[in-house]
DNA sequence: GTCTAAATATGATCAAGAACATATATAATA
DNA sequence: TATTATATATGTTCTTGATCATATTTAGAC
């Protein structure tokens, strides 16, 4: 047998980290397999070797995306309840996040690109938001019993500041913006906390 | 002189209508000048009598669609202050919004196609926005002397909902998350108001 | 009615890019 | 070292779509 099967996964992530940046900057049209092969180190040849289409791709970046994205990493850290939700707000409501982090959140950067996806690509998306949602939740720790739809206000709050931020022409206006969102957010959970 | 002048404005509008909707619903790449010029009545060669390029199309298709979108049909009506805010607030974060509305809020259908497009496209982006939080502003009548960056929040909470609400490939979630976005965006409301 | 300038239509060009088919290079095994 | 299965590379096809050049139609002016 040829090539180790180490070689083929390297190959596949470096695939997969190329791919996942462009389709995040550059969004879905217009980030070419030619380019992402490119800056993998390979060729488009190899590329069906790994996956069998773009849009195939497009399912496994976002969902490698978001495994390793911006949001996730504060998921790893050892804070807890309060303590954390602001640390995250922090982070994901931020400068960096918006201009040239390495793992931006998906969520933020092509929420207008999924509506035209194909239903599995929707589905992917779909799915990480629930994520997202619930883990917030899980810190929460509402105190009630009802459903914890509050949160939903939230990350709309969060993905809604971060794209905006990035939209906007104005780097001065992005920093205010944000800003005026951690402020938002963290009045939205203290309510909730009550 | 050939055709009535009138007639020329007549195209160039319907022009602009089926290219606003095709853009917001499609984003810029999918749609093509072929079928814009169709759904309007005209093949592809009328159009470059009308527009330089199909970028030019959208920058003047964005202004369009924010001058008869959804948001500023509310700037019409006679209501004022709180009332003309929570009526708003319900026709932004509506089903009927997100889905199939003839006149849908450009800010939140195409944030993240905004940014890979080109600089004139996103200054035009960045003043609709602009507008938008200063009308806003407006009738938040923000007793206190400071700036009014609150508003930001809330506009990041209405747009981010919006467009969430259209990714996501469950309409339950849809319709949960914009409820949601509802009460924290008359709560964000209300404390400002103190 | 004829003429003319401008609006609209048709045909052609050109580039980009996805997908595939075929070639080559690789590394484990015998 | 020879073999072989598989990863990667190269060449090609095909479609799509923007743009342009050239026709044709239109409605007012003479």
């Amino acid at each position: 047998m040829p090539y180790t099967l180490q070689h083929k996964k390297a190959s596949r992530q470096r695939i997969l980290e190329s791919a996942a940046r462009s389709f995040l900057y550059l969004g879905y049209e217009r980030t070419g397999i030619n380019e992402i092969m490119h800056d993998a180190g390979m060729t488009r040849g190899a590329f069906y070797a790994h996956f069998n289409s773009k849009s195939e791709l497009y399912d496994k970046a976002l969902t490698y995306a978001a495994a390793n994205g911006r949001f996730m990493a504060y998921h790893k850290n050892d804070k807890v309840g309060s303590a954390w939700l602001k640390g995250m707000l922090e982070g994901y409501l931020s400068q960096e996040h918006f201009e040239g982090a390495e793992t931006p959140c998906p969520l933020a950067f092509i929420v207008t690109d999924i509506a035209n996806r194909e239903p599995e690509v929707r589905q992917t998306y779909t799915r990480i938001y629930k994520r997202m949602n619930r883990l917030i939740a899980h810190y929460t720790e509402n105190k009630s019993d009802k459903n914890n739809d509050e949160v939903f206000a939230l990350t709309a709050l969060m993905i809604g500041g971060v794209a905006l931020s990035r939209a906007v022409d104005d780097p001065g206006l992005a920093d205010r913006l944000l800003a005026s969102c951690r402020q938002a957010a963290v009045r939205l959970l203290d309510e909730d906390g009550e």
